[in-house]
DNA sequence: AACTATTTATAAGA
DNA sequence: TTCTTATAAATAGTT
């Protein structure tokens, strides 16, 4: 739907692929609000630009979480490339997370039931813990990040939550 | 984009939202597809349907694990459903998932990096390990089925894995 | 960031 | 549900 039809292949220009990514993302998002509203759906959408600067989308209320922890990712991210990240630097900074999430439950009364439903499922682990300890070592290296993201996806699983409003945001990348 | 412009509000008529939400689910996702592929974009969509069903895209191939996960979690409610759903009953819905987490490791070879990862993923946790011991047992109660759908996240915040195709699924609902 | 010629999505109807 | 088609909406190339 344009001035022509275009291929279905990347878009080579670095450019035009910038300009293309922003202007069908928010299209993707209004379309995903506009299913939300009209079918009572709930809907989450994680992006990441070719740059790696993550995109969220949430309906209902997902995103205020959601973009929190995908900054935390950045953060994280950051941390593991560095040579010198160790055991003791994630230790921090999963703490940092921990803190974090205690601050936003005391900031955001509307946030409140949310977070405590997204602690319990991270502590709905039943079985696992035992082993973890052992293999903690070895595995540790291996990207904190991915959990920030998973905890704002455990949400969208909730049965819809009161007060909290659909919304679109956008963090920091690298590019 | 039709015979009219349509309010954006709920569809009242419950068969006219359903054959709205069928159109517009898969121009969503045709969307979605158009962006990872023009810009090179990782995207995750999960979306529920009015009655609950769930249905997600991903790419690059998050689906196939997706859906795995948006399915147990069908199964974990059906468990929590019941008034006598106890820790005994969650953690032997627990070790299924574990199991199933295997089988497919084995099964698949081209998933086996991305099942890696995300058992790092959920190992990461230095911290929280000693502490959740002891409130598992308030917690246990809410909701396993929110790590089900998280663990399907984790691999959106991989790099991008060689050798998996994305694809859309649908898991049979309550509906 | 705006514009507009076109293509694409889809609401209503069959 | 699937198809048809008139129309609304998204967007590719341009300014």
């Amino acid at each position: 739907m344009g001035r022509r039809k275009i291929e279905m292949a990347i878009v080579t220009k670095p450019e035009a692929r910038q300009v293309t990514f922003s202007k069908r993302r928010m299209g993707l998002f209004k379309k995903a609000n506009e299913l939300a509203i009209l079918c009572g759906a709930k809907i989450v959408i994680v992006v990441f630009s070719p740059g790696n600067k993550p995109y969220s989308f949430g309906h209902p209320g997902v995103d205020a979480i959601a973009s929190k922890f995908l900054q935390q990712e950045l953060d994280l991210n950051d941390v593991l490339e560095t040579p010198s990240s160790n055991i003791e630097d994630l230790n921090q900074q999963h703490e940092k997370v921990l803190a974090d999430i205690s601050e936003a439950e005391k900031e955001d009364k509307a946030d409140e039931e949310m977070l405590k439903e997204y602690k319990s499922a991270l502590l709905s682990q039943p079985k696992e813990w035992k082993d973890s300890l052992i293999e903690l070592k070895d595995m540790v290296k291996s990207r904190l990040c991915d959990l920030d993201i998973s905890q704002s996806m455990v949400l969208l699983a909730k049965e819809p939550v009161v007060g909290i409003k659909n919304q679109v945001t956008e963090k920091k990348g690298k590019y």
